[in-house]
DNA sequence: CTTCTCACA
DNA sequence: TGTGAGTA
């Protein structure tokens, strides 16, 4: 499973460290951390993020992006796997992560990323 | 140089 | 939320 620093994952979402880092503490997210206690971001941290970040663009606030998220995941296994319409940007989202995962593997990833920023 | 926590405007 | 202090 890939692990992404907090800086990445800033480049990855367009969202502050700050925010991040506050997300967490409200239980949006649950990073793991390196023996340094660094914070260590999976693909679905990554995703959960992407998805507050929609919301909050949707004019959402963070209470109500709180409520939606630990709503959801009351709301276990409906058994349905999840569907492209349940990701943001699925299309990008998709090729984003052949593209992360690819550049990986090859000891690539530090390029510049900035073509899959999203910009406010 | 990057990240971490804490605290303040 | 941003930013600065003081670390690791």
């Amino acid at each position: 499973m890939p692990l992404f620093s907090i800086g990445t994952v800033q480049k990855l979402t367009g969202l502050s460290a700050r925010q991040i880092r506050y997300y967490e503490e409200h239980g949006l997210i649950q990073p793991a951390r390196t023996p340094g206690n660094q914070r260590q971001f999976s693909f679905a941290d990554v995703e959960r993020l992407m998805q507050i970040r929609q919301l909050l663009d949707e004019g959402h606030n963070i209470a109500s992006v709180k409520r939606n998220l630990l709503d959801k995941d009351r709301r276990p296994r409906s058994s349905r796997p999840l569907s492209a319409k349940d990701v943001p940007d699925s299309e990008v989202y998709q090729w984003l992560e052949r593209e992360l995962m690819e550049r990986r593997q090859t000891g690539e990833f530090q390029g510049d990323l900035s073509r899959f920023y999203r910009h406010r």
